[in-house]
DNA sequence: ATGAAAGCGCTAACAA
DNA sequence: TTGTTAGCGCTTTCAT
């Protein structure tokens, strides 16, 4: 047959009502141990299963669901969004369904709706950055009504933000390398998917532009977010400059900066006396290392709990309530990774 | 007012059917401009949004979802199971979405609960071992004919299951050691809501029944899952210890070897030459370590396929397919944090 | 362009 | 104990 067994079939085929059948459903007491073998057998033999969405369309309140669409599912950054988000949504009686669009604009899409669709009661989102700007998943929930929160910037699109200044991080991360007297400094970026990624290119920009140093072009290398290109780029990059070896690295994410750590290791380059190495977010990760990495704290429990905060906020008020626009602070950590060149100078 | 704005409070206020309304809805063609605004203009006023499970109840088959329960967000090992169950999800057009218990058998019921009422097509759960061995909600999905694979063997309860021989992978773990002249050797425990847990507890016995030397139950030292844990155990293991230290230590987890790395390192002891570590997973980061870590591999990948390939696989059949119960293989994969004692002796 | 009515799969209230 | 009926919030004919 073509669709699913309904209700209807199994009673039709039990040869009782669906008022029967749904009391068996639902274990109520008053069917016949005769009828509820004969139903409950109709119903194994049918392999038939009850619609939840249909069943008291109980849903409208008792069910708060917050979900949440991340980017990478392998990356430990969104660990503590999530651990964020969490920590408020938790206490406050909602459940937290994650999924994760792997940088893919369709696949955020087809998320997005899946979540819509299983009626979640909003919507915490990294929105990955398309070629084609594909937002219309976005509108849809305006459209209809559903809340969300973005945990990145993106144009032309009017809602609830969590954002840090990549900005301001990226150029810090720069600047802490050129008050130590580093004059050859690059970039590994991070995947084009990512507005992070870009607006920290224009932080390293900025940290150049800031000081004397001037800045070129060939000092962003395309990496991506993952430990293998960091390590992948990392071997190219560093068989590749020669003699022409820049003194320190700033990577788009930690991740990254770990892969290059270990290319380093493997061409017999020392962090941080060869070369500095600087990561960005901050993962727990970094005070287990071998060399602590220097690295940019971003502030991912917090985004977590001020999105979750905000969404909560406007799930419970009785009518919209403005847009809410954050943007917190990110902070250099100075570990082992990176070194004062002045005094390593003087030290020889 | 009490319960949240229907269509029909919409159509009232705005003075039209509810007909009318569910076109503005799906912007239909067939409304008046005039309408259109003002039909909108209350929804904007009264916060009114449709509930996804009631139009149409079109979820019956266009929707296919898969939930995952897994017990750490943090945890690198479920980004590897994930990604084996996205691969073979992703094509066969189910998306995925996950829901983490952080180890408690009360935050799962209530997780599972969620997603069977957001009518997702199937589970695959990591089940925590509650102390009341609380799998109520389990059962609840059979009596729903809700499928699920479980990643956990649990007593008590008929399912599919695919999940791996943690006593070898333990006992393998511990025979290395063995193999190469280690004699004082502990065990860095995991959580007690882990059944895998306990089983390499198990596992550990047996690597030493199984040679000459005789267990004592002070090696099996309580630590936990996290990297903290293994840190804050290691520090306070190595430093009361004294003397009779261990020449190895075989963790729970890797995330737990790695703390116990950082332990070490601070408190002066090299790793593998004072002390050998092996961890287990193999997550993709032991690579990238300062000194690679030794470690028992788990198929991840391959468990999170197997278990969405059974799971989609009585998803997709007529009739319940009959149960299925896959356990896979583990392996050390030896690294630079293992030592052989009888070279190092000859060597000195 | 709009309204009235039927129907989706289910549960609940009430008879029988 | 069981069947019948109404109704949940929505969409979709089909008139008008």
């Amino acid at each position: 047959m073509g669709h699913n067994p309904t209700i209807a079939d199994v009673a039709e085929r039990a040869g009782v009502s669906k008022g029967t059948v749904s009391a068996v459903l639902n274990d109520k007491s008053s069917v016949s141990d005769a009828t509820r073998k004969r139903v409950r057998d109709v119903i194994k033999a049918m392999n038939y299963r009850p619609r939840a969405s249909a069943q008291h369309l109980l849903q409208g309140d008792g069910d708060r669901t917050i979900g949440l669409v991340i980017k990478e599912d392998d990356n430990p950054y969104y660990a503590g969004v999530i651990a964020g988000v969490r920590r408020v949504a938790g206490p406050r009686g909602y459940v937290l369904l994650v999924a994760s669009s792997e940088g893919s604009s369709e696949a955020e899409h087809r998320v997005v709706e899946a979540m819509a669709a299983k009626d979640v009661s909003g919507l915490i989102i990294t929105p990955a950055l398309g070629e084609e700007a594909d937002v219309t998943h976005l509108f849809e929930l305006k459209r209809r009504n559903i809340p969300f929160v973005l945990l990145e910037r993106i144009r032309g699109i009017q809602s609830h933000i969590v954002d840090i200044d990549n900005v301001l991080a990226a150029r810090d991360a720069v600047g802490h390398l050129i008050e130590r007297g580093h004059s050859h400094i690059v970039h590994f970026a991070g995947p084009p998917y990512s507005a992070h990624s870009q607006e920290r290119v224009e932080g390293v920009r900025r940290g150049f532009s800031e000081s004397s140093l001037v800045f070129r072009d060939e000092f962003i290398v395309p990496t991506g977010a993952h430990m293998e290109d960091g390590y992948e780029t990392g071997l190219a990059y560093f068989r590749a400059c020669g003699a022409d070896r820049p003194t320190a690295v700033t990577c788009y994410n930690d991740l990254v900066a770990i892969g290059l750590l270990r290319a380093l290791r493997e061409l017999g380059l020392r962090v941080p006396d060869d070369v500095s190495v600087v990561g960005c977010d901050d993962l727990p990760l970094m005070d287990y290392l071998g060399t602590p990495l220097t690295s940019v704290r971003i502030p991912k429990e917090e985004m977590g709990a001020a999105a979750a905060e905000i969404l909560i906020r406007h799930l419970e008020a009785e009518e919209p309530p403005p847009l809410e626009k954050v943007t917190l602070d990110a902070e250099v950590v100075v570990r082992a990774s990176t070194t004062d060149l002045a005094s390593a100078d003087r030290a020889a």
